[in-house]
DNA sequence: ATGCATGAGAT
DNA sequence: TCTCATGCATA
């Protein structure tokens, strides 16, 4: 049963996801769905969630200051792409580990990219207004909203749901 | 809901 | 070393 995370499904129903991950997850989440519908109860759920999460050493989540992310946005505009000596300057500049200015310039140009990738490809696919139509064939329209509302039963609860996976012993 | 981090695969 | 898809951890 392949499992869908939190940050997944959040990011998938805001579009924040680049145009190619999108088609390629749409049909996947579809199936998902229907699992999600017809399993039996939420406690089947929380088991299959359970497997999921497992415990590894990871490094802590560096907290980067708001007026410190400025300076980067700065260091951005002016050179997208910087070589490890100028990632170490900026480290520097910055009193910041390299490694996490060096992410933090990976996950930016990522998140450049994403955009971009829905300003070339969703004019043909996009709707009016903001209800997003899903890429894919236009004559298989799931929509976001559906997404959350078909859920429904768990959708309302997802959240929960990922809260619940300690909950759940 | 999103920020920083990881790892597999491309270059 | 970068990109890309993905998720733990956090606000």
């Amino acid at each position: 049963m392949g499992m869908f995370s939190q940050t997944t499904i959040c990011r998938f129903e805001a579009l924040q996801l680049s145009f190619k991950n999108m088609c390629k997850l749409k049909p996947l989440l579809q199936r998902w769905l229907n699992e999600v519908e017809n399993s039996d109860s939420l406690q089947e759920l929380c088991n299959a969630e359970q497997v999921l999460a497992q415990a590894r050493k990871r490094k802590r989540r560096t907290s980067i200051e708001n007026n410190v992310k400025g300076t980067l946005e700065s260091f951005f505009r002016n050179c997208v792409k910087p070589s490890p000596q100028q990632i170490s300057q900026i480290a520097e500049d910055l009193n910041l580990d390299k490694d996490v200015v060096r992410v933090w310039f990976c996950n930016r140009r990522q998140k450049g990219k994403r955009l971009e990738s829905w300003a070339l490809a969703s004019p043909w696919q996009m709707p009016a207004c903001g209800s997003a139509l899903l890429p894919g064939p236009v004559d298989t329209p799931l929509t976001v909203p559906a997404l959350s509302q078909s859920v429904g039963i768990f959708q309302g609860e997802y959240v929960s749901l990922n809260n619940a996976r300690c909950m759940c012993t």
